[in-house]
DNA sequence: AATACATTTGCAAATTAGTGCAAATGAGTA
DNA sequence: TACTCATTTGCACTAATTTGCAAATGTATT
């Protein structure tokens, strides 16, 4: 029970939906600090945020290199496709300038890979 | 935005998420005592939390004489359909108890309204 | 090894949320 | 009106969460 409780709190913050909502929007893993520019909140802040995630076994990290890149856990759990469901149900304007930010962000991408780091 | 968040807060509370797949399960609307009954959780405390979920908008209450009805508020909005088939994704295992104190409570309701009070 | 940079962590302060009890409300009934 | 009973509320208390900053970690680069 205890898990289905902490993946709903993790839900009731909005800083975590905005995490989410990135990470759904951009169907691919994402660096800490893409995420830090495209959401416009404190690196350690977001870095909190994504442990809770991790914790509730929403979001899975993967380090390369310098870069840490977090992603939706994926798995075909009915739970999880529900809360994610909800979490795409949100209006898009909600999200529109995080959403414009990251696009920029991540053309600056090499590769496919995030090179640059944090905008200081 | 507000709006969204304070319902996935609302589920983050055990009580709460017992309250709504209570109403899941009986698919009827459940009076006050009939919830604390199959809960097994101080009246006070249970009315603390109708009260947050009605403020979030999840269950709406209905008066009938000395009774207060509480049922999953009635919608078709997505996000509200996506959080409930979260609800419902719970293993039931978790409600097993609740649910049989939930049926023997129903059984002494006389044409389908509650008519005995609080267990003392 | 020394430096640079991405990310995390520990800790204190501020805020928010949950619980328990006693008292209050509101409806029905005598 | 007085009384009973279902439900809510106010208040005090405790516990949990969030945030900010400074310091720490870990990896790459020179």
């Amino acid at each position: 029970m205890k898990t289905y409780l902490q993946k709903f709190k993790c839900l009731g913050d909005e800083t975590r939906i905005r995490i989410l909502r990135l990470l759904l929007i951009s169907k691919e893993e994402l660096c800490v600090c893409e995420i830090v520019d495209a959401l416009e909140i404190p690196v350690y802040t977001i870095s909190k945020h994504l442990k809770e995630l991790k914790n509730a076994g929403l979001i899975s990290e993967k380090r390369e290199g310098k870069f840490i890149f977090y992603s939706l856990t994926k798995t075909d759990d009915a739970f999880f496709e529900s809360i994610l469901s909800a979490v795409s149900s949100i209006p898009g304007e909600f999200f529109k300038t995080n959403k414009e930010a990251l696009k920029k962000r991540l053309k600056l991408r090499e590769n496919g890979a995030c090179v640059i780091g944090m905008k200081q």
